[in-house]
DNA sequence: GCTTGACCTCAAGTCGACTTGAATTTGCAT
DNA sequence: ATGCAAATTCAAGTCGACTTGAGGTCAAGC
């Protein structure tokens, strides 16, 4: 049930070949051999592909997932750094939030020109004091 | 109250006064002349930077932000767009939501390899399947 | 046996939003 | 009047995560 070759995993993992031989590179996946030339992976990369997408999608740049994988190969997670990671993102969805409600208003307001309306004058107000999040990813995933 | 100079601008919006040069080279800003070869801007520059500063939060790019600017220098934002973002940060929202919700678990998880916890692998499994949210900005404010 | 399409490598390009550097000019305080 | 910190322009660089292109190799189906 092994075996794969490059294609297939691209497809099963939602990347392209290239991002995953970009992730090789990087060392985040290794190949478990070749065929001639052509890499085969084991099936376990892509349980590998799943962590990295999970990393990623918690605000992870590739370096800090790298860091992540223990030598073994297992995971090494800072549990602390997990924890710290979850408040981060609960500030960001908090914010957004704010934002989400903020567009909602102007959206159904009925003033003129949003700049008109006390909301949302309220809203940018708020907005000139602080900003946003940290790196979210973007995922544009091809076409 | 007016005539602000680029220093006091960049220092007032939180941005730096190359920013701004950028912003008015990308047509997003007008200075309101120049004592000089300085730029003079008026008051009206801060909220005008305020609005840019939400948008950005709100996920739009600079082209985007500057295509809500009508000529006469009012607003002219879609309010079907509005709503339009306002779903997807919600739905970026309730993502983020599940994401923060599993890396507490894995922090807090007793399971010796996070590999080894049946919360981690559901959250994995989940993970494999979409991925997320759109372009969120990064603000990163100097230092 | 031959074609062909998937795969390979390596280098360079892309995108967005700025930042940085070099060379020059100048408004303002002393 | 003079000095200099701060402003100006324009070009190029940066960062992260890939993508794209050129040129070459090769395994498998006909």
């Amino acid at each position: 049930m092994s075996d794969l070759d490059i294609a297939e995993v691209a497809q099963r993992a939602g990347v392209t070949a290239a991002t995953l031989r970009f992730y090789e590179e990087k060392g985040l996946i290794r190949s478990i051999g070749r065929r001639g030339l052509r890499r085969v992976f084991g099936n376990d990369v892509l349980e590998r592909l799943a962590l990295i997408s999970l990393g990623r999608a918690a605000g992870f740049s590739l370096d800090e997932i790298g860091r992540m994988f223990a030598p073994g190969g297992t995971l090494d997670i800072d549990r602390g750094l997990l924890a710290e990671r979850a408040d981060e993102l609960d500030r960001t969805i908090r914010r957004l939030g704010a934002l989400r409600d903020g567009l909602r208003h102007a959206a159904a307001c009925p003033a003129p020109s949003h700049l008109e309306c006390p909301t949302f004058r309220r809203i940018l107000r708020a907005a000139e004091s602080k900003s946003l999040a940290r790196r979210l990813p973007s995922t544009r995933r091809s076409l």
